[in-house]
DNA sequence: ATTACTAAGCAGCGAGTAA
DNA sequence: TTTACTCGCTGCTTAGTAA
C-alpha cells in the first residue's frame, strides 16, 4: 500500500508533529520566529536590528531584543553580533516549529489530507479478533485496503475533545467494505480510512452509521502491540489519510 | 495580463493582506483559536469545555474560560452555553484571520508565489518619466509583460528592515528586459516581476545588478496617484509575484 | 458537572541606562 | 548608534469559590 508522503519519510513526519511533546514555545516566541521568516531569515542571515523587530512586532526595543534573546537560548536561531545591527539565521529546530505550524493551518483548511488524533492504547473486548477472523472481511480488506489484517483490532482512546475531529472525517467517503453475510448472523457495513500509528501503516475502520466514540479501531497487517512495543496506556499518534 | 488570484479577487485578497492593520491579535488568542479550529469548529459546532481547552493549551481552567470569553469578545467565535461543555464556532472574522496566518506561512515556505511589502508613496527623481518614455523600453514592455506603461515609474520606500525580502525575489528569474542604445547613451538591462499595489496590476522594476535599495520602482498603465488617490506618504501595500 | 468571578501572586513589559 | 541589564509597574495567570 502506497500513502501520501510528501517529501517527507512517515518517521519524520512523525517527529514533526511530536514537535508539540517537546516543549510547547511561548506564543509570543512563535510569532517573532515567524517574522524573522517572512523577512527571509530561513534561507539568509537577515541583518536586523531589535529595534526594527520592534517596530514590526508593535512592541518595544527592550522586548524585542528579550524575544531574540530566548530565541537563541531555545535555539531556534542563531546570531551574529556586530556592532551595529545582527545578522541572525533560524536553526533547523526553528524552520521545524514553523513546518508543524504551515501543516496545522493545512489541516484547519482540508489542504493536508490527513488528520492527526491523539490517544492512548487500550484493550478491545476481544470483539475486533472476531471480526478480522471472518473472510468476508478479510477478503475484502485484502482487495479493496491491500493487506490482509493481523486478527484483532488495535484499539486506541481518543481524548474526548478530539471526538470532534471524528465529524471531518465523515466528509470524506473512505473505502467502504460492504456487509455480508455467514450462516450465523450479518456482518454490517464498514469505512475505513488509510492511517499510521505511529507511523506503522494500517487502516482505522468506523462503523457506517454510529454516534462518534471515543475509541478508534486500527487494523495492521502485523501484530502491533508487539512490533511498536506498545502497552495501554502508552500514548501514541494516529495520521489518518482522507480521500 | 493576469494575475494568480486563487479563488479570491485581489480586493478580497487585499482586506485579508491588511488584516493585520486593524488590530494584532494577542499571540495567545491566535493560538488558541488554532486549536479549536483544529478540533473542527470553522465547518461545525464543536461541544468543548474550558478544562478540556486548557488541556489542550496547557494551560488552566480559568485562563481557557477567559481566552474563549475575549475571543467571543472580538467576535472570533460564537458561543452556546448549555448546563454542560459549551458548542463553540468560529465566525467568518476567524477564519479569515486564520487564512491570513495560513498565506503568512505559505509565503515563508515559498508556496504563495508571493512577496508583500509595506511601504509609503514617495517622489521619484523625475527619471522614471524620462526612462518609460524611450520606445526602446516601452516596445519591450508592452510585448513581454503585456501592457504600456504610463510615463514615470510610482515610486514605494520600503522599511528598511524590508530589504530582507529583495534577496528571496533574486532567487525567481522575473522577466527581463533587455539592454538598448538610443544615439545619445545605453540603458541597462532591467527585471521585471508582476506586482500590484493596494490591488491595482502592474510590474516593479529593478535594475539586474545592484544592491539593495529601499526603493521599490512600480510601474503601471495608470496614472497610480490619481487612480488610487495617493499623496506622498500614504501607507500601501505591494504584492509581487514570483515566477 | 459546568462557567466565570474576585483576589493574590507572579511573569512579562518597558523606562532608564551602561557598555 | 547598537545590545541588553536592572527594576518598578502592569497585566496575565491561577487558586478559591459562587452560581
Amino acid at each position: 500500500m502506497s500513502l501520501p508522503k510528501k517529501g517527507r519519510s512517515s518517521r519524520e513526519q512523525l517527529e514533526a508533529n511530536m514537535g508539540e511533546f517537546r516543549k510547547a514555545m511561548k506564543p509570543y516566541l512563535l510569532q517573532t520566529l515567524k517574522e524573522l521568516a517572512l523577512l527571509g531569515a530561513i534561507r539568509n542571515k537577515i541583518e536586523l536590528s531589535s529595534q526594527e523587530l520592534a517596530r514590526k512586532l508593535r512592541t518595544s526595543q527592550q522586548t524585542a531584543s528579550r524575544y531574540l534573546l530566548e530565541l537563541d537560548q531555545e535555539q531556534m536561531i542563531t546570531r551574529e553580533l556586530g556592532v551595529k545591527k545582527q545578522l541572525i539565521q533560524i536553526t533547523a529546530a526553528g524552520s521545524d516549529v514553523l513546518d508543524t505550524e504551515l501543516s496545522s493551518y493545512r489541516q484547519i483548511f482540508d489542504l493536508s489530507n490527513k488528520v492527526v488524533f491523539k490517544g492512548k492504547v487500550i484493550s478491545g473486548m476481544g470483539e475486533g479478533t472476531y471480526y478480522t477472523k471472518q473472510n468476508g472481511y478479510a477478503d475484502q480488506f485484502k482487495k479493496k485496503v491491500g493487506f490482509t489484517p493481523y486478527p484483532g483490532t488495535f484499539n486506541i482512546e481518543i481524548e474526548y475533545i478530539e471526538r470532534n475531529k471524528l465529524r471531518l472525517l465523515r466528509n470524506y467517503s473512505g473505502i467502504v467494505i460492504d456487509e455480508f453475510k455467514t450462516e450465523n448472523r450479518t456482518f454490517g457495513s464498514v469505512i475505513c480510512y488509510k492511517a499510521t500509528v505511529n507511523g506503522s501503516e494500517g487502516a482505522i475502520v468506523l462503523p457506517k452509521r454510529s454516534h462518534y466514540a471515543t475509541v478508534l479501531e486500527f487494523i495492521s497487517p502485523y501484530y502491533l502491540r508487539e512490533k511498536l512495543k506498545l502497552c495501554d496506556g502508552d500514548d501514541v499518534e494516529v495520521v489518518v489519510y482522507l480521500q
